[in-house]
DNA sequence: ACCTGAACACCGTTCAAGT
DNA sequence: ACCTGAACACCGTTCAAGT
């Protein structure tokens, strides 16, 4: 996982006659992920990061690239955490699980959304549960434009799913550059700041938060396969 | 639009004796919208917005609370710019309209995709557009959960939809946060810099290419509408 | 009231050295 | 070969003045 970038060496591996490096691109990779889970995204700093693993920050970029490679290590490592269901049973639940362990995967880590969203085509593990979304849609038998119109539709589903309700983040002690409060809470305020307009989103509250977020994504997922099943029957 | 805090004044209303301000935060808003257009997301600044408006940076924070007010006001404009599709036809094809002219909306403002995914949460003319949706939804009979459900879906998509593909944007001259290369860009370097495995996704990669970005889009749409048809027919 | 330069506490990254 | 402090060119924002 995450190996990134060919020019860095991995891990321990010291070639020649120099001295080993300190630590691994694992290691900065984990150190990354327990500062955004626990400080928030704001606090992610080369110098942050660094002085995690008891170095000053110019060392890292032995390790990375750049703050973009930094950042796309945190989300590798965010997505490496989907549990990926097995390939039995029917493909439309097999689809339907690939996407919810997705989905809770990245809620694991809400503080990193921003970073998913923005950096998930360069993570190595991101291409690890398309291969098995595009698997198990050939399993169900499409092929060549439905599957595309598939895959898509079923990616965004739940790129959409996880950007729209990222999930309970704490406060952070320090607020990032994405904001505190989250979409939904964010929406609602907004709603709330204007009551007397918007009828028919003000309606939608009451269910909406009588809804568990879980159970409003899988029904999302099982509406996208039901579509998709009625396309390429 | 875009009337964010009410602590900061509108337009050219100069209450009492004081100056009036040299300009509105509308101004701010399109200026900050044409570097952005323009220069990229890294070009965004304060300094650069204030410097367009020739003023010192300082003079922004009379119309704008901070950097994320700056952001939700570029937002705002992308999705201001949403062509909503008269509320006739049947409720389906308004609904699919209303997706498109979205998704139209932010594509063509490339760079400023990575914003809208971050912050339409407090975007007003989000509301107008969530609007428009649930309207139409409640237009075709669709109450309570199965609303919010149909709801969650369609935004996902849209959302999702741009978050995959948000647009050839000609590459800035300074690379932003969000780097210069975009999803399936960067997604298709990587599954080729690794060519012996991930199979299903690379049996993709012929049809995917051979389809043009609003005909997947719109395909994805019609999916998520048929299958919430058949959840509430 | 409104504007604004100077200054502060940060960033990511280049550079030139250290061992 | 690997590490690292100093320094550079930036940030967003606070502060204390200007008019």
């Amino acid at each position: 996982m995450s190996r990134q970038n060919p020019a860095h060496r991995e891990n321990g591996s010291e070639d020649a006659v120099g001295r080993p490096p300190k630590f691994s691109r694992a290691q900065v990779q984990q150190a990354a992920l327990e500062i955004v889970d626990r400080d928030g995204l704001a606090e992610l700093t080369m110098r942050t990061v660094a002085n995690a693993l008891g170095t000053g920050a110019m060392t890292l970029y032995g390790h990375v690239r750049d703050r973009a490679d930094l950042e796309t290590l945190v989300v590798d490592a965010v997505l490496a955490g989907t549990d990926l269901p097995p390939a039995d049973g029917d493909w439309q639940t097999h689809v339907e699980e690939i996407c919810v362990a997705t989905w809770e995967a990245v809620r694991r880590h809400p503080h990193a959304v921003p970073l998913v969203l923005n950096r998930r085509g360069h993570s190595p593990a991101a291409l690890i549960v398309g291969e098995a979304l595009a698997a198990a849609l050939q399993r169900g038998g499409l092929d060549g434009k439905a599957q595309v119109i598939a895959f898509r539709t079923l990616l965004a589903v739940t790129v959409g799913g996880v950007e729209a309700d990222p999930g309970p983040s704490a406060v952070p002690a320090k607020m990032g550059a994405d904001g505190a409060t989250r979409f939904d809470l964010a929406f609602q305020e907004l709603l709330a700041s204007d009551p007397t307009t918007y009828p028919a989103l003000r309606a939608m509250l009451g269910p909406a938060n009588a809804l568990a977020p879980v159970d409003i994504f899988r029904e999302t997922v099982r509406q996208a396969i039901a579509g998709i099943e009625r396309a390429s029957p």
